[in-house]
DNA sequence: GTAGTGACTATTGTATACAAATAACTCCCG
DNA sequence: CGGGAGTTATTTGTATACAATAGTCACTAC
């Protein structure tokens, strides 16, 4: 995508995360222009972009509004991750080049350094698990099925900024990536599953342990 | 979406599925204003849509072909496909409602009225089933599931000019779908997975072996 | 002949003016 | 007061002009 358009998506998107935006809000494309700063035709495909990413919803009557996120939602949201990146495993385990793998444990390397240290360093340890998932996606070879896991993975974020990730969580999260490389190592496409699946619905209950507690039983959007 | 939008969408997308557009052919948006009589603003808004939908594909320099699909791309959407339809059973058998479970039967009759003739009705049949398949998604209580569905029932229309149906897969499929409204009555979540799972792999076979056997081995787009 | 350079063409990207649709408001009537 | 028709304001949709970028082609120097 070009700049301007670009730029809008990733000035709404911002906003969107900051918080400043209200789930539920309705949000005109006028406004839009002022935050992103660019004319109306860049803002409507962005904003095409984030509903089809569902961060933004639209009424029968075309007006739009910030997405509101359900307990539902977010279940449904990580079932379908758990489904999607559980079969991304299987074929990733049968598909790996041996460049993958050495970048896997790479990655995994980077992302124990980040939890290794007095003060883990989150933002690190973030972005070399997305990272590692990353590769995982890309060997599996199936683009469609990395188009669907980008939305999944991307949306969350949104809810991302209320977490607090615990020691524990996060030395667990490492052991699953470390078993995880073992079972790619090992080629074994059923072992590699399995510590997937196991990982993401863990992954699943501390987010609704951590956030949905802070939070009311329908709406997770708003605190 | 609106009137000028809606109406190059479906332009464009019966203008690629009629086969005068070639696979990998190379489209302006001059062309398709041409084609579908409305200005280039909402012609762009219906390419990213079939972008999105994969009917389009752009270079690294936005330039717009028409998408090429290879034999990858088409086992990589009945993978997805099964997958995700097959979830979609197990959530619909756990929570059709009385009136679904009618919807679903009247349905289905209405499917075999349209083969139980000398001569079946293709076209009622694949309208049928079509419905068919729309109430299992609906009950299934998924948005993000039935838009990802949504795309890869629809992405093959393509290339169904091309098929023929034998009457004895029509019958077979009939089969499939009576055993399907039995395993919802009985409420059997595993039953209707596994019969769901069954019948779109036979599907799988009998596209491959109806289609495939007349194309080459690499692109099913083209003769 | 071929690689490189520059002008020219084709194509996509952005801004903006205008049209259509929808929501909000006012004012009148009961 | 309350409800509804007509009017205004707001918002989204479409067309179009212009800008920026990518591609093409001819020409030249080597």
């Amino acid at each position: 995508m070009s700049r301007a358009s670009e730029q809008a998506y990733s000035a709404i998107r911002a906003f969107l995360l900051s918080g400043e935006a209200k789930a539920g809000e309705q949000l005109t494309e006028d406004q839009l222009t002022q935050i992103t700063g660019v004319s109306r035709t860049p803002v409507r495909e962005a904003v095409r972009r984030l509903e089809d990413e569902l961060l933004l919803v639209r009424s029968d009557t075309k007006r739009m509004f910030v997405a509101d996120w359900s307990r539902d939602d977010i279940e449904e949201m990580f079932a379908l991750r758990q489904m999607l990146e559980c079969h991304a495993a299987e074929r990733a385990a049968r598909r790996l080049s041996g460049a993958q793998m050495d970048k896997l444990e790479a990655v995994n390397l980077a992302l124990k350094a980040a939890i290794e240290q007095p003060v883990p360093d989150v933002a690190r340890f973030l972005e070399a698990n997305r990272a590692f998932h990353e590769v995982i996606i890309d060997a599996a070879q199936s683009p469609r099925l990395a188009q669907m896991l980008a939305k999944l993975v991307e949306a969350p974020v949104v809810l991302r900024t209320a977490r607090t990730y615990s020691p524990e969580d996060l030395r667990q999260s490492a052991r699953d990536h470390d078993e995880l490389v073992a079972a790619f190592a090992a080629r074994d496409a059923d072992w590699a599953r399995a510590v997937m699946g196991s990982h993401l619905r863990r992954a699943f209950h501390t987010f609704v342990k951590t956030v949905g507690a802070a939070n009311t039983a329908d709406s997770i959007g708003e605190p």
